[in-house]
RNA sequence: UACCCCGUGGUGUAAUCGGUAGCACAGCAGGUUUUGGUCCUGUUGGUUCCUGGUUCGAGUCCAGGCGGGGUAACCA
């Protein structure tokens, strides 16, 4: 919906695969699936890989599964598995069905004893260690295990004595008799099974023998009937044992097909390095709203249909890229410019004072009410009453005792707009003993209430404000790109941990306009003129949370940045751009 | 130094049966604008990795190079 050219229809080198089975009849109804092992919680990466299956078989009027890899229970926890089901239902996606490997262990297990039957696999005595001792290495072959040629009856008995639990974990593998010369290394006598007496959060006690990946994967495909088993690129070698299993065992078999991973500048898409990152408390936790995990995304407030436009605009290939974060901004920017509430925020106050502002018989500055549109995008939106008054906060970058000539916001003698407010004029400033500006001076024009000047006269900026008094306190947190550097995991020795930005989250206090104390977890606004934040749902110090989802595009700073001006950023400023 | 995969503007990704390169983002320049946002318009970038070959014609086919990625868990 998001994506700019909606109508276009998605052409790929798997759609167009599909398409040639459909059209040559070899496929009746497309079916995919979804896999993931929950070992762990689902990221970007895998948006992509969801994004594609769920698409390809909606656009082709077929089916998508959701399967749980859980074939090794030493990994796995209920805990991911919920985890996944949640986080695939928050991109939008909902699955045809739902399969668990674990659900066909009893059904892989016969295959296994047809292997052994057919002397096509043996049951190895070797110790872990000896079986990647003898497989060779990637330019010389390997020796095959002493066990190699145990006949049939031997292998039977065996493999049924491991399965009743009669060997302790290592003592035995059952392995396919395929090829210890063969140069692709998957095919020199790949273990099958392999003795784990664990626990399973599926499966319970009933087994001590556990199917490999490859042993398992190719099936569970297979009984679901699985046209186009889509993988990621490092499947590739994998291919012709999937395909010598299915082959062997004499059942249907789906066809794999390999695409490139997504990886995205600045982001880190590996199991293993996010928990590191995780473990060594180098964020918060899985759902660091810095982190590229979906839970982390989401909480920071990227819209699951931003996410999916931009999975889906990237396109599928077999070219390992990396696309620029600010692809991913766009969409980002692109759906809550549409649908996200526009509100007004203070993060660097500084007082403005309206002295020709009316006083009340109290001597205090009277207070009025004024309309403040919703979202200018979407007229749907409505209006909402913000109380303006004669002290209120403007951000301190929006004022300049000297200012250079291209900038046209509040200066001595400039006038400007208060966002439906009124037209000020800068009359002076207030400072302290130490010269430090405390105050900024302003009278206002009563004629440009709503921001209009009945003489048509222009101002060249508009600023936005909260009132002093009714302003409430909120925690906002400056989130930034967790690394310094684009590919984090490849520069610098590969020691991304050397590279975290210590930027990344900035935390300041912000004055907020009294309606958005009336948000709640996971609400979406645009700061007018920062950027897009989210109420999260943990709170600061007594004051409600927002977070950061990105920055408004700000072509002021950028051309100040561009014109030499000091690096880095303000305390309400926008990620200084790329490095090197 | 084995095997597999890949190589189109800055980044990605397209181009029906081979007919002379499109789109998005980024960049640049204008316009609009009660967000220096959005939106609109225009525009700069590509000897389609190289070298040969087939062909009237090749990004698309063939051969050979070069470059990049992947692969040696009883992980997935």
């Amino acid at each position: 919906m998001t994506d700019p050219n909606p109508q276009a229809p998605a052409s790929d080198f798997i759609r167009d695969r599909i398409r040639a089975d459909l059209e040559a009849g070899r496929v009746q109804q497309v079916v995919t699936r979804f896999p993931p092992e929950p070992n762990g919680y689902l990221h970007i990466g895998h948006a992509k890989a969801i994004t594609l299956s769920f698409s390809v078989a909606k656009e082709f009027g077929g089916r998508c599964n959701l399967r749980l890899d859980d074939t090794n229970p030493a990994a796995e926890d209920q805990e991911y598995v919920d985890a996944i089901k949640a986080d695939v239902r928050w991109l939008g996606f909902e699955w045809d069905a739902i399969y668990y490997a674990a659900d066909y262990f009893e059904q892989i297990y016969a295959w296994a004893e047809v292997l052994v039957q057919k002397g096509l696999a043996y049951v190895d005595d070797q110790t872990a260690e000896q079986i990647a001792a003898t497989r060779g290495t990637l330019t010389q072959p390997g020796t095959p295990s002493p066990c190699r040629d145990r006949p049939s009856p031997a292998n039977l008995d065996l493999l049924r004595r491991m399965k009743a639990g009669e060997f302790a974990d290592g003592e035995k593998v059952l392995r396919a008799k395929i090829d210890m010369a063969h140069p692709n290394l998957n095919m020199r006598d790949p273990v099958m099974y392999r003795i784990r007496h664990l626990h399973h959060q599926r499966t319970g006690d009933a087994w001590c023998i556990y199917p490999m990946y490859d042993w398992a994967h190719g099936q569970c495909d297979s009984i679901e009937g699985i046209t186009h088993s889509l993988c990621t690129l490092e499947f590739e070698h994998h291919r012709p044992l999937y395909d010598w299993f299915c082959d062997n065992i004499g059942i249907y078999r789906p066809q794999q097909i390999e695409f490139a991973r997504l990886n995205v500048e600045y982001m880190l898409t590996s199991k293993r390095k996010l928990l590191l990152l995780v473990e060594g408390g180098h964020v918060d936790g899985w759902d660091d709203p810095r982190l590229p995990t979906l839970r982390g995304l989401r909480r920071r407030g990227v819209p699951p249909q931003a996410l999916v436009a931009f999975c889906k605009h990237v396109g599928v290939a077999k070219f390992n890229s990396t696309h620029e974060i600010g692809l991913f901004e766009y969409f980002v920017r692109d759906w809550l410019n549409k649908h996200a509430a526009r509100r007004m925020a203070v993060l660097d106050p500084i007082q403005l004072v309206i002295d020709n502002w009316p006083r009340g018989a109290d001597g205090q500055p009277i207070v009025e009410m004024v309309e403040a549109q919703n979202n200018p995008e979407d007229p749907t939106a409505g209006a909402r009453q913000v109380p303006f008054s004669g002290e209120l906060l403007i951000e301190r970058d929006d004022f300049m005792e000297a200012p250079p000539k291209d900038f046209f916001r509040l200066a001595p003698g400039r006038e400007v707009r208060l966002r439906y407010g009124y037209f000020v004029t800068c009359t002076g400033v207030d400072k302290d003993a130490a010269g430090n500006l405390v105050a900024v001076r302003c009278s206002y024009d009563p004629a440009t209430k709503g921001g209009n000047a009945p003489d048509g006269r222009k101002v060249k900026a508009t600023i936005h404000w909260v009132s002093k008094v009714h302003a409430i306190d909120a925690e906002v947190h400056l989130l930034e790109h967790l690394f310094t550097a684009a590919d984090p995991a490849g520069a610098d020795g590969g020691d991304f941990l050397k590279l975290l930005n210590p930027n990344s989250r900035r935390v300041v206090r912000g004055k907020l306009e009294p309606s958005l104390g009336a948000a709640t977890a996971g609400d979406r606004f645009q700061f007018e003129r920062l950027g897009y934040f989210c109420r999260d749902a943990a709170d600061g110090q007594g004051a409600p949370r927002f977070l950061r989802t990105v920055s408004l595009k700000d072509s002021w700073q950028k051309a100040q940045q561009k014109g030499g001006a000091p690096k880095g950023t303000g305390p309400t400023g926008k990620p200084a751009g790329k490095k090197g």
